[in-house]
DNA sequence: ATAATAGTGTCTTTCAGACAGTATAGT
DNA sequence: ACTATACTGTCTGAAAGACACTATTAT
């Protein structure tokens, strides 16, 4: 490419690069806000049943203004000299002290009034981890970083015929709990269809103890890993090295909320997987064949 | 919610908000960049065939430094006072002057050098327009707008097994072109597992002619679009109020990139379109029934 | 024996793919 | 009659869903 080129003002790239002024105008800040996901063993209930598994997630505690006390995801700004992708593993790394994890974008939320001090647009990453390579570390942090337990669920859904089209309207609830905190929220999620073209409005309508707009966010995630649990094989990042078909079955009942029968899940993973000859010792039951990942 | 809540300093919110000082860090700038795809015929080329679809894609002649002369997405800085979604709607409706189309957010664009002149975040969009409910407006734009025909073929696929996984790379050749122009590039995609973590990476290996990354985040476009377009009705955003099922077919085809069966796809399709009792004229042989979209 | 979980076989229905056939306009 | 497109019927095989059955450990 011919760099000698010049512009109206006559310069040549690399002269207009010199004397290049950003401008004044405003800008907003860019943060990015992380959705990190882990699936824990509940206490058994009974002496010789199965534990049951539920999915976590992350929050931080706010220590200060706005929404003190209350809880948010964790994240933070992106430097200028870093990517959005290395400020994600970076805040990654501070909270969980893992390295190498899956992340992925989501989505990025830029409403003007999102938050309450200067005009912040942010970006979210989910990411999902395996509870056993997480040591107690993000526990005991000193920003008080807690994990919660998670829950998300249709409870309301209403359908207007328009003369053009239709207006779907969902609400869904979403909790966040732990031993010691009862977070909620309801998520209003509108779908409009009006000659042809749909569009999809997503709104809080209620949020307890949750700061900013992040149950939005939140409600976004999951519904994204439950779509994609569907067709790929994220749900392996969730899972240890070794693990049994029912636990990996476990895995995905948590986060689609249905019970799966388990012949047709083995048939449908059976490809994912690849058998050891270790089995599961000391249940009080019969022991079951351990698996590994199968990264065909 | 109890808004009286004190921080640190003994501040109430209010208090806290008005003495909010956004702070000297550095912040980079946020543009929205603009997929606008459409279909539109082919000229015939034989004197009673049926005239042949192409995929569109509106790009905008850079007038300035960097990439002078090259050809870049529509796009623009988000303002202070407007959403994301909002920026991106200005800017559909300043290059298409259409108010109400299809749009959809895709992702996120963060690396650092991606612009020469200072650092710019970028979030695309995508918006799919029926090309009868554009005037020529977009044509003879003084910002030098064109239309050009789209193609991204994979070219080469390697796989290399690794000790604890797999590296999948591979190559697509992205061609944009016009009457006057033809541009192209290389995308690389690597797709690492390793230890049951996935990771993607995109880069481009050659850009002829398209500016900044772009050449990256309209092959993510595609590869967005034509995932889309398998399992939602989107396709219709592409079609006029009244069709054929043979171009809503042709539609499918250009964009997949393949040759669909008749029977099947009109099975497929059959419960989102709704017959009308209208049919072609004049073409060169049997007439065909004029269907529209059916919003379920 | 019984509780609890592990693991398999198979029937049915649904859906995608392939292909062959019939129908109807213009020239 | 012939060309070009419109439209339909049906066979096949794969996959999803439902369900019933057998197996193995600990108490």
């Amino acid at each position: 490419m011919d760099n000698k080129l010049k512009n109206k003002q006559g310069l040549t790239e690399e002269e207009f690069l010199k004397t290049y002024d950003a401008g004044e105008y405003e800008r907003p800040s860019v943060t990015v806000d992380m959705l990190i996901f882990t699936v824990t063993d509940q206490e058994k209930e009974s002496y010789r049943k199965l534990p049951e598994k539920v999915l976590r997630l992350l929050m931080i505690k706010r220590g200060d203004h706005p929404y003190i006390g209350q809880w948010a995801l964790p994240g933070g700004f992106v430097n200028m000299d870093e990517s959005m992708d290395e400020a994600a593993r970076r805040e990654l790394k501070e909270e969980t002290n893992i390295d190498n994890i899956y992340m992925e974008q989501l989505y990025t939320w830029g409403d003007v009034g999102r938050d309450p001090r200067t005009r912040i647009i942010s970006t979210s990453y989910m990411s999902l981890v395996d509870s056993h390579s997480l040591d107690v570390k993000a526990n005991d942090d000193a920003d008080d970083a807690k994990w919660f337990t998670v829950s998300c669920k249709l409870f309301q859904e209403q359908k207007t015929v328009t003369p053009a089209g239709y207006i779907l309207q969902r609400l869904f609830k979403l909790i966040l709990s732990n031993e010691d905190d009862i977070l909620s929220a309801t998520i209003k999620i509108v779908k409009t269809v009006e000659n042809r073209v749909t569009k999809i409005e997503r709104e809080i309508v209620e949020s307890e103890g949750i700061a900013f707009d992040h149950a939005k966010i939140i409600e976004y995630g999951i519904e994204r890993l439950r779509n994609k649990i569907e067709y790929t094989d994220i749900a392996f990042n969730l899972m240890p090295e070794l693990f049994t078909l029912t636990q990996l079955q476990q895995v995905y009942e948590i986060i689609l909320d249905t019970e799966l029968l388990k012949a047709n899940f083995r048939r449908k993973i059976s490809d994912m997987v690849i058998e050891t000859n270790e089995y599961t010792k000391d249940a009080g039951h019969r022991p079951s064949k351990l698996f590994r990942f199968n990264p065909n």
